[in-house]
RNA sequence: GCGGCUAUAGUUCAGCGGCAGAACGCCUGACUGUGGCUCAGGAUGUCGUGGGUUCGAUCCCCACUAGCCGCCCCA
């Protein structure tokens, strides 16, 4: 028969990793509640016209990487429905904040998100068709003040100390402004028009560019081509004056509070609601798949789902993407590389008349925050210590005489040290420091 | 979706057209309540799946599947 495995482009994430996961995503959550975001869990499906309408049809995600089903009704009430695994969270947090008029009481919305996203793509490094993101959005009534380029500038100051307190070391912040919608469709024109006479002389993924999606030939990386792409008009000339204004100022709040950045004029993004601020963090060591995280502004989404106007902006990081660089960055450093820490004690019951007691005591330390293993009565005390010593700082003994006395032999792996414990100052003595415990 | 590389023990990997290998890990060692280090034994495989060539295929050929790398795209 054939085995049942993991489909293609997802995968188990398994203990020690795990560990590392709980610790990037408990950072973050830390770091959102300083700057005052709260959490949104939002479904992991949606209404299929939610993606189409947010993200855009004529995007890859959209148009050929999700993972879409059509939702047969059951009954004579319910609707057949196409319904869509969100490939990205951002449309889902902005149609929640329509459906509950999050806008209403006036004040801005900072919303956080954490969890897997889908998209049907070919898996590679750095690259899941289940992948996960953590990402935030502040989004409001503009009255709200969330059309400020300050909100930009916060955002951004705050990725920056997030990847610093999560020590992912050599991160790089790409940033650009793509204007409004009109500046864009404005400079789409310009650009395909001035495509036109030097296409023929660039790479075959140019030629199809400049006639499907121009924007996408400022990312073209064949060396050839690069000369050539530094003669096309840059989209910071076809912004109007407010988005002109918004993007100096976003660039001075930067400068003051001290978050280094590079003025990327040709990063573009995929998905059609950006607008104004587009930025990146890159890390070099993740290979073809460089990008850590990315965002923008999105002043037109909430509109472009029937919503009230609300102006936001927002990012979505790799979480698998941080694990990666966090990993390569720790193999590079071979004393911190993540191993499974041990535990306080491991308890070694003698015979199988002490197997009941042992539980006991083992539920006594761990009410007291001791991490217990337990073992097993029929294990003779030679196994038992080979096992202890791999898992636990520290064995415990519990025989007979123990039993009796009320009196456990506690044995130190790092010192090789034993002594007798009565069960009272059991726990505490746990506690105490391994290293240089007389015992 | 396209191209290149890869697939052998739990893991990392050698290997060869003719009995399947190493290292690490695992198990057992005077069966009395003392581990680590060392020593002596031992177990472990549909050689990714399906076809073809051959007297004979883990090895050569084809297809498929999966992984990696790149393209594309993106986080």
């Amino acid at each position: 028969m054939a085995t049942l495995k993991a489909v293609r482009g997802t995968r188990d994430l398994l203990p020690p990793e795990t560990a590392l996961w709980n610790r990037i995503e408990q950072t973050a959550r830390q770091v959102f509640a300083r700057y005052n975001f709260g959490e949104i869990r939002t479904p992991i499906f949606e209404d299929t016209a939610l993606f189409a309408r947010g993200v855009g049809e004529e995007t890859d995600i959209v148009s050929k990487e999700m993972y879409t089903w059509e939702d047969r009704a059951r009954a004579q009430s319910e609707k057949a429905q196409s319904l869509t695994l969100r490939p990205e969270n951002t449309a889902g947090v902005v149609r929640a904040y329509i459906e509950h008029q999050l806008g209403e009481g006036g004040k801005l919305q900072k919303l956080y998100y954490i969890g897997p996203q889908f998209r049907r793509e070919r898996p590679q490094k750095g690259r899941y068709r289940q992948f996960w993101q953590i990402g935030a959005e502040a989004i409001g009534p503009p009255s709200s003040g969330s059309e400020s380029p300050l909100r930009d500038a916060e955002v951004l100051e705050m990725l920056a100390t997030l990847l610093d307190e999560l020590s992912i070391a050599g991160w790089r912040l790409e940033i650009n402004s793509v204007g409004s919608a009109a500046d864009r469709a404005r400079y789409n024109e310009v650009l395909r028009a001035a495509l036109e006479p030097v296409a023929p002389k660039m790479c075959a993924d140019c030629r199809r560019r400049a006639v499907t999606n121009p924007l996408r030939v400022l990312d073209c990386k064949v060396p050839e081509d690069q000369p050539i792409i530094e003669t096309l008009p840059k989209i910071g000339n076809s912004l109007d004056q407010e988005s002109k204004e918004h993007f100096a100022a976003v660039l001075a709040a930067l400068d003051a509070a001290g978050v280094p950045y590079h003025r990327n004029a040709r990063l573009v993004r995929g998905l059609d609601y950006y607008t104004r601020t587009t930025f990146e963090f890159t890390h070099g060591g993740l290979g073809a798949q460089n990008a850590l995280l990315g965002g923008g502004r999105y002043d037109g989404l909430s509109e472009a789902l029937g919503g009230p106007r609300a102006p936001g902006i927002g990012f979505a990081m790799g979480l698998d993407r941080l694990v990666l660089t966090l990993e390569a960055q720790q193999r590079a450093l071979p004393e911190t590389i993540y191993i499974d820490t041990p535990c306080d004690a491991y308890i070694a019951p003698l015979g199988e008349a002490q197997n009941a007691p042992a539980l006991a005591l083992a539920r006594e330390l761990r009410k007291s925050g001791l991490r217990v293993e337990i073992g097993d009565g029929t294990f003779r005390l030679k196994k038992s210590l080979e096992i202890a010593n791999k898992l636990a700082w520290r064995i415990v003994i519990l025989g007979e005489d123990e039993l009796k006395s009320g009196i456990v032999t506690v044995k130190n792996f790092l010192t090789g040290l034993q002594a007798k414990v009565s069960r009272e100052e059991l726990s505490a003595y746990l506690k105490g420091p391994v290293g240089r415990n007389p015992a």
